[in-house]
DNA sequence: CGCTAAAAGCAAATTCTTTGCGTTTGCAGG
DNA sequence: CCTGCAAACGCAAAGAATTTGCTTTTAGCG
C-alpha cells in the first residue's frame, strides 16, 4: 500500500483540487442527467477553473472513470454467515444488486470507456480482493473453496455481462452460479 | 425481418447519407487514433454537413456504437467440424480472438457507451444466433448440447469479462470454458 | 405534374476545449 | 525564518465543436 489513488502528495493543493473536483461530480451525477454533465459545469461547482480539470484529467470520461473507481472500491468486508458459501452467495447477491441499478451500470460504463485499461483492472482487483477474503476465512475453517479465478468465470463474468449485454440476472439465477463454482472444485 | 437497421426507407436519400456516413466513420476508424476522430471529420469524409450527422446521431458516440454493431454482426454461419463440441470450441476461439484485438476492443467499448442498451442487446443477439446455429446442427445429429444461456455464461461472458476487465484468455483457457459448459449438459 | 413531409444544407450563436502566460502554493535547502 | 524552485492553478484569448433557426432539396404519392 504505497501508491495514492491519483493524486501527487497526500495534503498538498492538488489533493484537496482533487477532493473537491470528486465530489462536485458525484454531486452533480447524483442531481442531474448524466449526459447533461460536463465540465465547465463541475468546474463551477467545485470552485475551480476549467482548465484545471482539463489538464489534469483531459477529457470529461477520465474524470468519470476516477470517480466510478473510487466509488466502485469496496468500503467494507463481506459479510460473514458462517460457510464460504454463504459468504459468497450474500456477496455475489449484493453485487449483482448493485452493478444492476442504475448507477452501477453507469458507472461500469464509465469504467469501460476510459482510455487504457487501468480502472477496469482496478475494478476487477477489487472483486478479486473481496473473493479472496472470502476464500481464506473459508480456507481457515477448512472448507474446500473455488479458485478465485473460477469464480470469476462462473460468477461474476456471467453476472456483468448480462448487466451489459443482456438482460441483468435475479437473485436466483446468481444462486447457480455460486453452485456451479462450487460443483467445479469439490 | 421487417426492420431496418436504422434508416428509415432502404433507397432513399437518407439510406445514402447513412452508407457514406458510415463508411467514412469506418475509414477514418482505420486510418487514425480513434480519439482523434470527430464528428466535423466525419462529415467532411463523408462530404456532407456536420449537422446533419448531429441531428441524426447526437453525439460520435452514438455514431460509433451504430457502426461498430454493423461491423459486429456475424457475416458468416460457424465453421462446421463435424461434432457440436469442436464447432463451439471453433467458434468461441474465433470470437476470443477477434474480440480482444485492439479494434475488437474499441468496437465493445463503443457499443457499450452509447445511450440505451439496444446496442449491446443486439451484439448478445447475435451471438446467439450463432451459437443457436451451432446447436440446430448439433441438434440434427442427435448430440447433445448445452443450453444457449449455459454457452452465454459458461464460454461467452468469461470471455468477455477478462478481454474488458483483465487480460484476455489464451486460447487454452477457452478451451477449458467450453469443456464446462458441456460438463453442464451430460 | 405538382404537393407534401422528411431530411439536408447553410450560417450564426453558443458552448466547450486548448493554450500561453503570469501567479500562487507547498516543499526543501540554507 | 527565509528564499528558491517546481508543480499546479487562474485567467483570458484563440480555436474547435455543437446547437439551432431557417431555407432548400429530395423522394414518394395522389
Amino acid at each position: 500500500m504505497a501508491e495514492r489513488e491519483a493524486g501527487p502528495r497526500p495534503g498538498g493543493r492538488s489533493a484537496r483540487v482533487q477532493a473537491s473536483v470528486h465530489r462536485a461530480a458525484r454531486d452533480l451525477l447524483a442531481r442531474m442527467d448524466r449526459a447533461e454533465v460536463t465540465i465547465p459545469l463541475i468546474a463551477a461547482e467545485a470552485g475551480v477553473t476549467p482548465s484545471t480539470i482539463y489538464r489534469r484529467w483531459g477529457e470529461l470520461n477520465e474524470l468519470l472513470a476516477d470517480v466510478a473507481v473510487e466509488r466502485l472500491r469496496p468500503d467494507m468486508v463481506p459479510v460473514e454467515t458462517g460457510s464460504g458459501r454463504g459468504d459468497l452467495l450474500a456477496w455475489a447477491e449484493q453485487y449483482a444488486e448493485e452493478m444492476s441499478s442504475r448507477l452501477g451500470r453507469e458507472m461500469i460504463r464509465d469504467v469501460l470507456a476510459a482510455e487504457g485499461g487501468a480502472g477496469p483492472r482496478r475494478c476487477c482487483g477489487y472483486v478479486r480482493q473481496q473473493i479472496a477474503a472470502i476464500a481464506e476465512r473459508a480456507a481457515a475453517r477448512g472448507e474446500v473453496f473455488p479458485h478465485i479465478d473460477t469464480v470469476l468465470d462462473r460468477v461474476v463474468a456471467p453476472i456483468v455481462y448480462r448487466i451489459l449485454f443482456d438482460e441483468a440476472l435475479g437473485a436466483e439465477r446468481v444462486g447457480g452460479l455460486v453452485e456451479t463454482a462450487f460443483s467445479a472444485c469439490a
